[in-house]
DNA sequence: ATCCTTAATTAACGCGCGTAAAGTTTTTTG
DNA sequence: CAAAAAACTTTACGCGCGTTAATTAAGGAT
C-alpha cells in the first residue's frame, strides 16, 4: 500500500491507467468491465486503497445501496436478535444496512423515518411501534420509500408485511397445555403497544371457545418497555389476591413470562409440569433468554431465520419490481412449539 | 403543507423570499441568521417541508454531524443498553448517531470502520471486539477519525477511553462475599474475548492475595457470544465433577452467571444466602435481566448513565479540540454494588 | 487482413450545496 | 442622524461523481 493519499476518482483512474468513466462503471458494477480492466482496477485498489466519496456518489442517484432497518426498541433482545439476522442478510446481499431504534417513542420513530427518506434507501424494513406510531408519518414514508413491514402489521401500510402467525402461536401453546393439564388463563398487559398482543388474545379467546372451554384473560397494569417488571409485579398481585383461576398460565410474550417466573420464585411457587409443581407457565416468542429462565420456558418460537429470509426476499422482489407491488403481500410464518421445563 | 415538491435549496430560498446562501447558512446554524430571517425560513419550512440533500451537503464538508457508535455484539443486552443511552444522548446533542454491530466478527468490525471513515463523522464511540480486533485496522481508523473508545480498552488507541474500573467491581463483590460468608472462587471463560475479563481475574487474584486468602479460578471452555450457554454447561460440569472448591461463586460477568444459575436450578441446587441454600452466586455488570433471574442476581453494576454521559462529554471536548487530545484521556468509573437474593 | 462487436476514451454537462468576494440593505450604536 | 457593524444579496466557482454522446481502440470471427 502506497503512502500517497488519493483525492478522487480521477486521480485513482490515472494511477490505474484507465479513464474515470470506466472506473466509475466498475464501482457501480464490477462485472460491467472487461476482466482484464477489472483486474487492473482491483490491483490498483490493493495498492492505493481508494474509496469513492459516498456523498458524491449518492448525490445524483435516485436510490442508493442503503437499506434501513427500523425497530421500536432495540434493547429488547427479541428485536436485537431479529435485527441482527436481517442485518447480516443485508450485508451478504451487498447492501449497507443502517439500523435504527425508535426507543419506544413516537417522536423518534417519526424523525427516523423523515431522516431515512432523505437517505434515499433502496428499501426499508420497518417494525413499527404499533399503537404509538404516527400513522400519517408512516403512510407518508411508505409513499416515498419501498417498505417491508415486519413484526407489527399496520393495515395497508407498506408494500408487504412479514410476520408471525399469531393464531398459530397461541393454537400450539393452548393445545399443548390443554392436552397435558388444566386449560390456561391468558396473562397480558392491559394496554399493549403491539398489535400482536391483541391478535394473541383474540386467538386465545377463539380457541378456547372452539374447545368449549371458559377463557380467562388476566390484564395487568404497566406502561413502557419494562415488560419483565410489569409481569413480575402483575404476577405478585394476581397471585396474592387469589385471582389466578387455574394453575396454568399462558403469557402473551416471553418477557412478561420472565417476570412471572421471577415472581413465582420469589413467592416460593414451584413452576413446571412435574410433581410438586404448583403452577405451569408457558409463553410466546422464544426470547433469546427463555432457555435460561428457572425453570426454562416452554414457548412458541418465532422462526427467526425464516422471518429474516422472507423479509430479504420480499425486499429483493420489491426493489426489482421498482418499489411497488401490484397488491400488498402478507406473509405469516407459523410458530414452532418448544417444550421446556416450565409447562 | 403545500402539495408542490421542492427540488433544491434555490427553489426553497425563492419561496421563503431569501437568497440561497442565507438559507444555507441557516441550515448549518439556525442561530447564525437574524431572528426575523430565521422565522421566515421556519415558516416556509412548515409550509413546504423541504430538507437539504444530505449527500450534497456533506460532500464538501470535512466533517459531518454524524456520530458513529460501534459495539462488538448488539444482541448482547449489555451493549444494547449502553448503546441505547449513548444514542439518546447524541440525539439530544443534535448529532445523528449511526449504530453498528460487529456481530462478533473481526471482518465486520474492520469493514464497519472502513465504511465509517468514508462517512466523515464528527466522532465515533468504539467498543472494540477486544482480542479479536484487527489492531492495524483500528489504529488506521483512529488516525482518520476522532475516536472515543469505551467498554474495552486497547492500549494507546483512540484519543480517550471511558470504561469501568474493573478493580472496583471485583473489590466490592469480593469484599462483600468474604464479609458475609466463604471467600469466592472466580468463574470465567477460558479464552475471554474481552480485556475486561482479564482485568477482573487479575483484580480477583490481587484482592484475594492481599487478604491472605487462597484464590481459585475456574475456567470453562466455550467460544462465541453464547455466554449463558457456556456458563450453564460449565457450571454443570464443574459441579458434577466436584471441582467447586467453595460454596461461593463469583462469575466474571452476569451472562455467565445467568447460565450458572440456570444450571443450579436444573440440578436442584438452591442458590442464595439464606438457610437451606447450597451455594451463593454473584457477578458483575448488572445486566438488564439480572433483576429477573431466579434468584435475582447480586452484582456490581455499571453506572450506565454515567458512562454514557462521560462518553458524550469526552467526545464533545474532543470535537472542540479539533479531534486530537494532547494526551490520551482515560476514565474509569467505579461500580455500584447491588445486593439481591443470589448472594 | 477485414469486418464487426464490444469496451474504453475524451469531452462535457449536471447534481445540490458549500463557500468566498463584492456589493447592498438593514440594524445598531454613539 | 450619521457612521459603523451586521446581515443579506448577487455572482461565481468548486466539490466528486454520474452520465451521455461521439470517438477511438481492442479483441474475435470470418
Amino acid at each position: 500500500m502506497s503512502e500517497h493519499k488519493i483525492r478522487n476518482m480521477e486521480e485513482f483512474a490515472a494511477l490505474s491507467g484507465l479513464s474515470r468513466p470506466t472506473v466509475s462503471k466498475y464501482f457501480n458494477d464490477p462485472g460491467s468491465v472487461r476482466p482484464t480492466t477489472r483486474k487492473r482496477i482491483e490491483d490498483a485498489l490493493e495498492r492505493y486503497d481508494f474509496r469513492p466519496n459516498i456523498y458524491a456518489m449518492n448525490q445524483n442517484r435516485s436510490l442508493t445501496k442503503n437499506v434501513g432497518i427500523v425497530v421500536p426498541y432495540l434493547a429488547d433482545p427479541f428485536f436485537a436478535e431479529i435485527a441482527r439476522i436481517i442485518e447480516l442478510r443485508c450485508i451478504e446481499a451487498g447492501f449497507s444496512p443502517i439500523l435504527y431504534s425508535a426507543h419506544g417513542e413516537q417522536k423518534l420513530e417519526k424523525e427516523i423515518l423523515e431522516g431515512l427518506t432523505a437517505l434515499k434507501p433502496a428499501g426499508v424494513f420497518l417494525a413499527p411501534l404499533g399503537r404509538l406510531s404516527d400513522r400519517g408519518a408512516i403512510e407518508r414514508f411508505c409513499r416515498d420509500v419501498p417498505t417491508v413491514l415486519f413484526d407489527s402489521n399496520i393495515e395497508d401500510m407498506g408494500e408487504a408485511f412479514v410476520g408471525s402467525d399469531n393464531f398459530s402461536f397461541v393454537q400450539q401453546t393452548v393445545e399443548y397445555l390443554c392436552r397435558t393439564g388444566a386449560p390456561p388463563c391468558f396473562f397480558e398487559m392491559r394496554t399493549p403497544a403491539n398489535p400482536n398482543a391483541n391478535k394473541r388474545r383474540k386467538a386465545y379467546l377463539q380457541i378456547m371457545d372452539a374447545a368449549g372451554l371458559e377463557p380467562h384473560v388476566i390484564k395487568v397494569d404497566g406502561e413502557g418497555w419494562g415488560f419483565e417488571e410489569i409481569g413480575r409485579r402483575g404476577a405478585h398481585e394476581v397471585i396474592a389476591t387469589g385471582r389466578l383461576p387455574t394453575d396454568t398460565v399462558l403469557c402473551s410474550n416471553d418477557r412478561l413470562a420472565i417476570g412471572f417466573l421471577s415472581a413465582c420464585y420469589e413467592r416460593g411457587l414451584r413452576v413446571g409440569r412435574g410433581d410438586g409443581c404448583a403452577i405451569r407457565v408457558a409463553s410466546h416468542d422464544d426470547h433469546p433468554f427463555s432457555r435460561f429462565t428457572c425453570p426454562s420456558l416452554t414457548t412458541a418460537a418465532h422462526e427467526y431465520e425464516a422471518v429474516a429470509d422472507k423479509c430479504m426476499n420480499t425486499l429483493f422482489s420489491l426493489i426489482e419490481a421498482g418499489g411497488r407491488f401490484a397488491a400488498r403481500e402478507e406473509t405469516l410464518i407459523p410458530a414452532r412449539l418448544i417444550l421446556r421445563a416450565s409447562a
